[in-house]
DNA sequence: GTTATTGCAAACCATTTGCAAGTGT
DNA sequence: ACACTTGCAAATGGTTTGCAATAAC
């Protein structure tokens, strides 16, 4: 096993997350280990006002201000822990970019889930139509739109998008 | 040649509006058709707020409202003509939708160029991966990010995103 | 004539920001 | 001590909307 890969395996989001802080020359708050938790106690993906709901349902006084958490989220990504993966109603939607392998989405008309594929093929294409036109590729994002296997049955009723009734 | 070939090259984009609008019944106003003529004028991407500027320039009286051209974009969406692209800096990237063959972007970091490339390999690999999962897919969305040839040269000044100074 | 559309200004709404008080190192 | 961070409330900025006047059909 290389050094690496242990390190992989040993260094958590939040031991990641300070060092990313102390690094920029900045401190790991008690908000900032707050979202952290939060964020990374379930790998849904979730757009700012769900985690908002989620911290100020929290019935052990560990709340943080929705300003907060719009900053916090963003030096999140910036430590590369997470990324937003797409934008539907005009909120972007997060998922968890670290600890986790590569992949893309694809995201339901009908019922509004994302469900994630990885392909390999897909990848090295993109790298290789990339590098022949002197691109250098840095990261990519698919997202492909259709009906979900589920929501093609028409046996049961299913989620809506907006199910306002 | 087949029929719909045939029809592929007869239908401007004008007509295509045209018979949208009267399938909805509303109308071809002359701010639409404006709009429609500035739009078509030129295959570049642009932005809402590029375009209002294009209209506002214009020295033969033929100007619209801003909110009109946000109505009459979304209005061009439905009608199958134009397509949402990209969203670099908080405000979406419109792009021609009808009449082009299928394509996606690269978009560069330092510049903000978007790129059109076309790859059928990764199209159908798309396909195939979803229809595996019983996903019926309508469309897809790629988009490649890194640094376009241009800007990794370092030989002249190129264009920055923020040219502030 | 009826119904849709326009332009204006105000509203919307997710996100960002200035600032004074508070906290990590 | 110092610099960074928080919470609040106000600002931002692209986009949407209510409404009275106007135009398409």
């Amino acid at each position: 096993m290389s050094d690496i890969a242990a390190l992989d395996k040993t260094v958590s989001p939040s031991d990641k997350f300070r060092e990313f802080l102390s690094t920029k020359r900045k401190k790991f708050t008690r908000e900032r280990e707050i979202i952290l938790e939060e964020v990374f106690s379930d790998h849904e993906h979730f757009d700012t006002d769900q985690l908002v709901l989620r911290l100020s349902g929290r019935n052990d006084g560990k709340q943080v201000s929705r300003a907060t958490v719009y900053r916090t989220l963003g030096a999140m990504e910036q430590a590369g822990l997470l990324r937003k993966v797409a934008r539907p109603n005009g909120r972007e939607v997060w998922e968890h970019d670290y600890g986790y392998p590569q992949h893309d989405h694809m995201v339901c008309d009908k019922c509004g889930e994302l469900f994630e594929f990885h392909n390999e093929e897909i990848s090295s294409l993109i790298e290789k139509i990339a590098s022949a036109q002197g691109f250098l590729k840095t990261s990519h994002r698919l997202e492909v739109y259709g009906t979900c296997d589920p929501c093609r049955r028409p046996k049961k009723r299913r989620n809506r998008k907006l199910d306002l009734i």
